[in-house]
DNA sequence: AGATTCTCAATGCATCTGCATCGACCGTTT
DNA sequence: AAACGGTCGATGCAGATGCATTGAGAATCT
């Protein structure tokens, strides 16, 4: 295997930088703002238009691992946002659902995420540059 | 504040999406090879070009909070990579330097690490890409 | 000098994470 | 039906993290 050349080093250096700003930029807005991290929003999110759904469904969609998911579903369901339902038909699993209060907790976070995505990328970068980015972004993927 | 259009939030999702996805690429690669996490590279590469150095000085460039740094400090110690020497001139901090062990570590992350971004950038944009993209990725930060 | 304020680095505590495993249940095979 | 391997989701444990605070020492002020 061949070793990077110096631009892609550079190039793997501002990658790891900017989503970590980015992320932090979010989990820092929502955290002043008195509301739950993002990975609340991202599973409240993925409940708000696949309605009922099992765990194991969420995980792809999450990109989260088994035990990762079960212990956020755990929060999220101690915090009254989640409902765990007897699965029809398979008496191991469960299936989840957004309670009022969850729907709520979405709509209430939106505004502070959504702010933060824009102040990251749409302040930093024309919508062609923003097209661009994505096409490259997604060749990572 | 506006809320982000369409091809912005596209763009974040895949910001997102594509460094998780080298960091896991990366921090797999290390693991598999029996070797120390990302951070411990980045680390002993700083120690290995600025040294000797005192903790809160790597703060800035590792991004790292005090706390979070002096753990990760007090771990690498621990394994023999890192050595605490009193500082001279005030005795509140220490300096930091590379243990020949840790000279040797850093070597051996190298080529993995190395393969790694070659794998997750290298093979994936022509250097051109690299370049548009490391562009658009600084204005970020 | 003495008092006050600031900086440096570590740490107690609660929470979160990764790993491995568990118990429960499903589906298939014989 | 009994046995077996597979899937679902939770959890014990060890280690890591974030937050707030500490103790020691430096710097500044009066």
């Amino acid at each position: 295997m061949t070793m990077p050349s110096a631009v892609t080093i550079l190039t793997w250096a501002r990658l790891v930088r900017a989503s970590a700003k980015a992320l932090n930029t979010a989990e820092l807005a929502l955290k002043q703002a008195g509301l739950p991290p993002l990975e609340w929003y991202e599973l409240l999110a993925e409940l708000q238009h696949k309605t009922p759904i099992r765990p194991r469904d969420l995980q792809g969609p999450l990109h989260a691992e088994q035990y990762s998911l079960s212990r956020l579903i755990a929060r999220t369901v101690r915090a009254g946002l989640v409902l765990r339902r007897p699965c029809p038909g398979d008496a191991r699993g469960h299936t989840l659902e957004l309670t009022e209060a969850g729907t709520a907790m979405r709509a209430a976070m939106w505004p502070v995420y959504g702010a933060a995505i824009e102040q990251a990328l749409g302040t930093r970068l024309t919508e062609d540059e923003r097209l661009t980015l994505a096409g490259l972004l997604q060749r990572l993927v």
